[in-house]
DNA sequence: TCACATTAGTTCAGCTCCTAAACAAACTAA
DNA sequence: TTAGTTTGTTTAGGAGCTGAACTAATGTGA
């Protein structure tokens, strides 16, 4: 089941510096080529119809390169030939590479959802070839990892082709190694769930918060920009923060977490954090349909003042970053409307145009999927460093 | 006065992909090489008293790759051997490096004071052997740049020895080609600032906006963490990102501008950016002097106000990317009393506990020499990779 | 005193991967 | 048919890493 794939981003051994926090990472020979393999595999997956001779002019390779790199590929199974290329120049016709799309699959799982987990088999396009929803209702602590394990057990007997990973999108903090160190909503903590999924796949396991595998799903699978912000609005609020194309993970890997920031001044109501106006209390989804049952409630006034909550807290972070992109997603009957209006509008209206005039602010278009193709990219990043 | 120094990171040429934003970046042996280099002059810099074997060790290289190193090193004059350590232990005595502090001089530009430009020679070390102030009152435009010509020029004729490097922190907004894209204050507009000092110069110029580079002198020659932001209070607002010990540049190259961002509900007054409410108006030491001069002011509670405002913008910053470090820097009579308590209880009121649990709020200990130091630190940084 | 263990650092053979240049293959156009 | 162009491979040479053997310098203990 386990292929061996070495197109891994160059990450030798890491030596920690005593007393000092210094790094030190080694690069031999391996690395260079590793690297050059996860070159050649991004170009090949974004653009459509390259040949080595396209690879190594733009790639800067030299031709020999780039032909030892694609024999390694082809050999892995993980490239293929199309054929050549018929052309009206003169010269010897190029022959066309493809990432061999359906050569490996991969494995998603989405362990956000209120009520249940939601697992997807995929080839290497991130095209669904399989989806399972597995109801957990109620479970928490060790019943809801044992779920996870379930999830993945299925998926992985659907499988056709060598699976080169799974991702998981978890609740949570989670740190680097794959350690999810709290998770209340599942009643977790310090669960090892790389370790875990590792133990009872023998697959490299990629784990990540929620909000970070959706901000990589959205940059891969959608429109997403190197440098944005991508807030999943939900029973909570979460966000990942993307930039230059690497999520950022924090000193205490909280990076994200900006649901129980206070926004405005006013006291508001008072939140399960100990705080008063946490962006939560406002934009919450559980939250919003309270507020809209309240008697006399009107709908686009609430929507609107979430939204205006939502933008008065990302309009220091955008300024700070410098980000060209704000991504929601979220319920879009809720937050499609007014409410991304009115958040537009407040981040707009607090940062200097310099800054919001060419920045783009918009809903996702991946749906309910967003965070299960995220975990999908996550394995896509890891094994083949693709992005 | 040039000499081949070629411990650069492994920055090779960059290729655009056609149509996509991807980039290639070739590595060959030599970057493998020149990285090592970095890493051992980077723990030598950091660490005294180590032998080869020690970085051998601690680094994970492999004995011969440290010799080699380190011979390219001495012979280049960058490393010096201080002799052999006296030990207890059985076995050959290790003999100590370091890091030949005193046999290269760097040169730092601090071009953001209101009144004058900043210029300093010092030695690897970053230990100021000469400084000069020049005088730029109401110079502006081609005048300025003149005059960063001449600072510069005084500078050279006082080094010693071979001069790595120059680096400059300017206001405004730098690209990566050091062109500062627009800086008000001194009137410029697309200035080619790096190409201009190295024609003059002939050497290395590494430029970057000034609390950029303040930020990278916090964290080098102050107490600073990898994680963290520093806020300039000056004439203007600003701030330096710092994630993982890399300054954030931001899509267009305008992160960290914080000043102009509204903090707040209520409207404030008018801003010459066009916005009412803007974090410069409350905290900027221009208005904060024009507060405390009006009839019957309460100094402390203008200042405390100033700050709230501060910790209030700062809040979803710190959130966002889960920083360790918040650091300030500016007048200390103005901003190191009720003004930075303000700041941090604001900020604590606005976040979880988890988020400012583990943080620092301080002031910078590097007083007026922050940004010229921070220069200095980025032709440690682009030279020879010490950080 | 002298063999022995221990630690530091170098030399040497072999490997991977890169580059540059020559070469082979396949096509167009005159 | 021949020249020119483009694609891709082969070959020779070099940089740099690794592992093993080796030299060097010191303390330990019989």
């Amino acid at each position: 089941m386990h292929v061996p794939i070495t197109a891994t981003p160059p990450t030798n051994s890491i030596q920690r510096w005593p007393g000092t926090g210094l790094r030190g990472q080694r690069l031999g020979p391996s690395d260079a080529r590793s690297h050059h393999r996860s070159l050649v595999l991004q170009a090949l997956y974004r653009v459509q119809g390259l040949s080595r001779a396209d690879l190594s002019r733009d790639l800067g390779l030299s031709p020999v390169t780039v032909s030892g790199v694609v024999s390694d590929l082809v050999d892995d199974g993980l490239v293929v030939e199309l054929g050549t290329r018929p052309t009206s120049r003169p010269g010897k016709p190029a022959t066309v590479l493809d990432v061999n799309r359906d050569g490996h699959n991969i494995i998603g799982l989405d362990l956000s959802g209120a009520r249940s987990f939601l697992g997807v088999l995929t080839n290497l396009d991130g095209s669904v070839l399989h989806r399972v929803e597995q109801d957990i209702a109620g479970a928490d602590g060790n019943e809801a990892i044992v779920a996870a394990e379930m999830l993945l057990a299925q998926l992985i007997m659907r499988a056709q082709r060598p699976v080169i990973g799974v991702g998981v999108g978890s609740p949570g903090i989670v740190d680097d190694d794959g350690v999810v160190r709290s998770a209340p909503n599942l009643g977790w903590r310090d669960v090892p769930l790389r370790a875990r999924l590792a133990d009872v796949s023998g697959l490299p396991i990629a784990v990540a918060n929620d909000a970070n595998a959706a901000t990589v799903g959205e940059f891969t699978f959608g429109a997403g920009q190197p440098d944005m912000i991508l807030v999943r609005i939900d029973r909570g609020v979460g966000s990942g923060v993307m930039i230059d194309g690497r999520i950022m993970n924090g000193a205490r890997h909280s990076a994200g977490e900006i649901g129980h920031v206070v926004s405005g001044a006013d006291d508001g109501e008072l939140c399960v954090c100990g705080n008063r106006g946490c962006l939560e209390r406002w934009l919450a989804i559980p939250r919003i349909e309270a507020h809209l049952a309240e008697p006399e409630a009107q709908r686009d006034d609430i929507l609107r003042e979430a939204g205006d909550r939502l933008g008065t807290v990302l309009a220091p972070i955008v300024s700070a970053l410098n980000l060209s992109e704000v991504v929601l997603a979220g319920p879009a009957g809720y937050v499609s409307g007014p409410l991304l209006a009115a958040a537009r509008s407040a981040l707009c209206d607090r940062t200097l145009t310099d800054t919001h005039g060419h920045m783009q602010f918009r809903m996702t278009e991946l749906g309910h999927d967003l965070v299960v193709l995220g975990a999908v990219v996550l394995v896509l990043r890891g094994r083949l460093g693709v992005t």
